[in-house]
DNA sequence: ATACATGGATTACAACTGTAATCAAGTGAG
DNA sequence: CTCACTTGATTACAGTTGTAATCCATGTAT
């Protein structure tokens, strides 16, 4: 029940890589960012050093250089962001949410029945598979 | 194609105000907030001035005390948050969103169809009605 | 032993946010 | 006409964020 950090845009990509594959050194984590996002090291370090600070990461102390690892799993925070986004923006209600997406993006049949089965799923969760 | 402003959480709670009903007074926006916002009415104000410097919304100069109303809508709004959301948090993809959201949610099968609907709608954009 | 390079710690700094308070000008009450 | 109140304009101020740079300590090459 520990309450979550929060977590902003810049750090959320730093997180990301860790919880693709953990732990990582600082140099590791900035290597993995490169390719994606235009920051300097430093800047990397920077983020890092909040999220350790905020206790969404931690590192190992004993093994130099540092090797850092998540304290908090990426589908906790997905879910909890994703709760605040639809209340600030959906007014908690998912059905606009998901209007809005259809409307916007091209969506194969193959998609579509993707996002249909999970439905079945939940409706009848023993007609699995 | 002229770019949607940045609006900050606080700020969006004085949007959703204003795409209710428009155009409003000051007052009248503090007014309709007091219920669920326990905000002094400056800050009230200072988010109205906030959202007129960042031209999300305006005021009729001629009206005293000023009218103000949405510049942009809130379907734009919703579809600009809901792309940058989904990119930071699931990498662009709605499915783990609906996934992470059909996990943590009691739902009604009658829920679950009206979702269902929406994908059948527009699998088969004929066959609705 | 010494100087340099590397990683880690500390500091920087402006923009944006939340949360107002103060100041100033126009309007209605007396 | 003058004073107080209301509305609008300006200012405040600390915390977060993006984006680093600088300082310091330690390991490495010479």
């Amino acid at each position: 029940m520990n309450k979550l950090p929060v977590i902003s845009e810049a750090e959320w990509e730093v997180m990301k890589i860790l919880w693709q594959s953990s732990p990582m050194t600082a140099n590791e984590v900035i290597d993995a960012l490169a390719s994606h996002m235009d920051w300097s090291p430093k800047t990397v370090r920077t983020l890092l050093n909040r999220l350790v600070a905020k206790e969404a990461i931690a590192y190992h102390p004993d093994s130099r250089p540092y090797s850092y690892f998540a304290l908090i799993t990426e589908v906790e925070c997905q879910k909890a962001e994703t709760k605040s986004f639809l209340k600030r923006i959906y007014s908690g209600s998912f059905k606009p949410l998901m209007v809005n997406f259809l409307k916007e993006e091209e969506l194969s049949s193959a998609d579509i029945e993707e996002l249909r089965k999970l439905l079945d799923e939940k409706s009848d969760p023993k007609r699995r598979g």
